[in-house]
Order: structure tokens, then sequence, then C-alpha cells
DNA sequence: TCGATCCTGTAG
DNA sequence: CTACAGGATCGA
């Protein structure tokens, strides 16, 4: 489900939602989500009152009030928001907040790889610092890419998805942005020319920029995003069909597990 | 830096 | 049945 896209929408949908509320009671379905805490530890939670919610690459912080946070990662397949009845429930849910309202907050999560923790602000300090910049952030600039990738000798790929030098780009955004670039997704991060860095970071931001948008619009209006800029989808999962640029076929291969689709045509030197 | 691992679900 | 899935971490 969750590039930081769906993530940010994920984000100011709970945010809109559910502020100012306050939680009844917490029930841990699946101990496993919230590991290595123990549910007794979600007690604390109680009572308490939803100050913010708030996105940092694909984590989300929740502030609850008496200095209570809450630290989420969706991971694959994790999804978090409001149903208006605690028994409307769906069958995937592993952990679940009943409002005084009687709304409920749903943490749903079929595979449940997702993370949930209750951690303190230092917690939420230590968790941002192993974090790369925000590739949405001015801050991330043209510079700071060249020098992220000047030293790294591993294949480009792999290397802008690791959140410890960049934080937010996902398997699908990465692919995409190596397209739009014109970059090999095999080649040495240390060697793509200036030029092609440059392109590289209007790409990031453009493709995630544009992502960013039709996951607020989707939850908006749903339905009414173009399918052409629903996911800006130009080669993720599109093995053996032309290339829009070329029509040369798309090729799939495999880095660090995971698949990593490109025109062997446009993306090369 | 690769491969296994955490899990369930779906497509072929 | 196998392959694969939008993520991240761990140990060899």
């Amino acid at each position: 489900m969750p590039e930081l896209p769906e993530v940010d929408a994920v984000v100011r949908r709970l945010r809109e939602a559910a502020s100012s509320s306050t939680i009844h009671s917490v029930t841990i379905e699946r101990p496993g989500n919230i590991a290595p805490q123990n549910p007794s530890t979600f007690r604390a939670l109680h009572g308490a009152k939803l100050l913010n919610v708030r996105r940092r690459a694909k984590y989300i912080f929740i502030e609850f009030s008496n200095q209570l946070h809450v630290q989420v990662h969706l991971r694959m397949t994790g999804n978090l928001y409001v149903l208006p009845d605690y028994r409307f429930r769906p069958h995937n849910t592993r952990i679940w907040f009943r409002l005084k309202d009687n709304r409920v907050l749903i943490y749903e999560d079929s595979r449940a790889l997702g993370r949930m923790h209750l951690v303190t602000r230092e917690d939420i300090a230590a968790t941002e610092a192993a974090l790369g910049p925000e590739p949405l952030d001015a801050a991330f600039t043209p510079a700071l890419l060249q020098t992220i990738l000047h030293s790294v000798k591993s294949p480009i790929k792999p290397v802008i998805m690791d959140q410890r030098r960049i934080a937010g780009i996902g398997n699908i955004y990465a692919s995409e942005a190596l397209w739009h670039s014109r970059i090999d997704p095999r080649l040495s991060a240390r060697d793509i020319p200036k030029r092609k860095i440059t392109a590289l970071h209007t790409a990031i931001q453009k493709v995630l920029g544009n992502a960013v948008v039709s996951a607020y619009a989707e939850y908006a209006q749903p339905g009414t995003t173009p399918e052409s800029e629903s996911f800006g989808v130009a080669v993720y999962g599109r093995k053996d069909e032309p290339c829009l640029k070329c029509k040369k076929s798309i090729l799939r291969i495999v880095q660090g597990g995971r698949s990593t689709f490109f025109c062997p045509n446009c993306q090369r030197p």
C-alpha cells in the first residue's frame, strides 16, 4: 500500500478525522505488530487526547496528551484510518483504538509486517536522526544529492532507496525517477555525471510531488484522479511492455531482493 | 552486500 | 504448486 505519498495522505486524513479525540480503550489483536513492546504498555493511552499527527519519511508520529507518542510504520500493507463505529472493524485489523465518541481508529495490516510503538520524544528524535533528508524539502538540493551519491559505489537504485541516505523513496518511485532521468539503475552511484544528478533530483521531486498531490486528491475526491497521474507509473510493473519514450521493451531485474524496471535503451550513458 | 526473515494474500 | 508483493532489519 504505502510509499511516501500514501503515508502523507494517511496522515492528513487522520489529523482531520481524529484531532482532539479521546481514547477510550486500546485493543492489540496481534502483539507481533507492537513487538518487542508488551500490550499492557498501551493502557497508558486510555483517556489520552490525540493532539496531532505528522509524517517524517514513511514514519507516522501521533502525539497524545500526557507526553505520550505513538510511532507507526505501515511497511508493505499497513493502513490507518477512522471508522464511524468500532463494530465495523475489518478482518485484518491488528490494533484498534476505541474513541470516546464510539468511533474507532483502525490499524489494518494484512501481512502484519508493520509496527506501532508507544515512544517518548527522545525515541522519536533518535528515529528521525537516523534518517536522511526529506526528498521534498527545500534543503534537499541537487548539491546535497551529489554529496550523498559521490562516495557510494553501490548501484544507484538501492542507494536512493536507503532511508539513511534519503528518506522516503520506495521501490516504485525509485524505478520511476531513474527512468525519467535516463539513468541505468545498475550504474554505481559515484559514476553518475553531474548533469544526470541534476536530472535525478528534478525527477525525484516531480515524481514524488505529483504522487503526493494525487494521493491527497484521491482521498478528497475518490475516483477522480486520471489513471495516467494516479501513480505516475511509466516503468514500474511494465516488464516486456513498450517504453513510453522509445518503444523498446521494459526489463525487470532484481536488486537487493527488489524488482527494478527500466528501459535498457533510454537508461544508459 | 547478499540472503533470510518477518507475514498474508493474490495471480498465474 | 510457485512467484511475487509499494519495507526494513539482521547476520553471515
